[in-house]
DNA sequence: CCTCATTAACCAACTGATTAGTTAATTATA
DNA sequence: TATAATTAACTAATCAGTTGGTTAATGAGG
């Protein structure tokens, strides 16, 4: 039984139009993508965008949850039998690196957010993104009172580890050109593994007692 | 001899726009900055800023350089008469997290110009963010030479300074508004002299030999 | 000191393109 | 046939940039 060629399909044009935007506001930002340009991209007409999202903000924000509860839910499943907080850390570091690195959109979203002082920043994703560092900040806590990190603020090295590897991702491109022009070392030919290896035994080291 | 009121001063006008459009582009970015919006801020005519700058990219090129121009200068003054590699790392992090704090729009520039991989990014801009790099990469360089760090990636080490500090200062706000809302420790009433002495203990745990 | 020509500084009102969002009509499918 | 999915054509606002002109300062000649 072969399903008859759909020509209207409801749920397919929603995920196109989702998928297509994830594309566009992380690399052109919220205010430089247009809803006429996505539509092409979806080629579809640009009422289904509103059809379907209300508004350019209906669709941001959905964009945003989409993403965002997607790396939690990858950290958390990859943590589940993890018990040691120096395992914890490893792990937290390696998944968001590689969902990073898998989904460069994320990086760019979060920076271009974070770069205005969130002062657009709608109440979804400023909550997802305090879930994330509220994880990251309860590792550390655990670690500290198990006595295998000292002298913590959490706050600072959250940002070590997870603005390191947004900036490494998203400047990848620079970072190549930069070498092409000035021969300098940029890590341009460092892959994501190379990157969150180093940040982990470089933090490991920061925090051990002694 | 008091000089007469001038009515009108092109010198004044031109640097009362410059300094406007740097609130305005580091606040809302450059493609949520109206003209319009700006010319009302400095009570001219938007006709004059077209006049003084010719276009709004131009404009934005001139708010770049004069930002990256100041701060670069600073860090070079201050380092004038350190030799060792040690002090001259201390003495960039303190530069770099005064100036970035008590000019916020640098932070706002960096993150906002960085999120999109550079894609829009002037030639000026690009060059002057190498600059800052390759100073931050000798320092580091001479310090592996004279055996005072090990293992170094000066790129990764460079991320973790000046992107944390950059978070640092434009999440100010949602850092205050995430700790009232959830009660966790954000850092939200450490000033910038705190966080760079921090992340300066650290950096040299993390880098020096054993 | 006055006057007049020159020019720099300034502005109101416009253009043409683009924007988010709407509407009313039209298909396709169940 | 009922309704969900889709569209073309529209609105009203906003945008960067221009135009054609008006003032105010300046400097030279009388």
């Amino acid at each position: 039984m072969t399903k008859p060629v759909k020509r209207r399909d409801a749920k397919k044009s929603k995920k196109l139009i989702l998928d297509c935007a994830i594309k566009l506001f992380s690399t052109n930002g919220y205010s430089s993508t247009s809803m006429e340009e996505l539509a092409k991209m979806c080629d579809l007409n640009k009422a289904m965008i509103f059809y379907y999202y209300k508004t350019k903000q209906g669709l941001y924000e959905a964009v945003i949850i989409q993403i965002l509860d997607e790396i939690y839910a990858t950290i958390i499943k990859e943590n589940t039998d993890i018990s040691k907080p120096m395992e914890e850390l490893e792990s937290f570091v390696k998944t968001y690196a590689l969902f990073a690195c898998s989904h460069s959109y994320l990086p760019s979203l979060l920076l271009r957010e974070l770069s205005d002082s969130g002062a657009q920043m709608p109440e979804t994703l400023f909550s997802h993104m305090r879930k994330l560092y509220i994880l990251f900040a309860s590792i550390l806590d655990r670690g500290v009172k198990k006595g295998c990190f000292e002298d913590v603020i959490p706050m600072i090295v959250y940002f070590m580890v997870v603005g390191t590897l947004n900036l490494m991702v998203t400047t990848k491109p620079l970072r190549i050109k930069a070498h092409e022009i000035d021969g300098i070392d940029t890590c341009s030919t460092c892959d994501m593994d190379e990157i969150s290896e180093y940040l982990i035994k470089k933090i490991k080291k920061m925090l051990k007692e002694k």
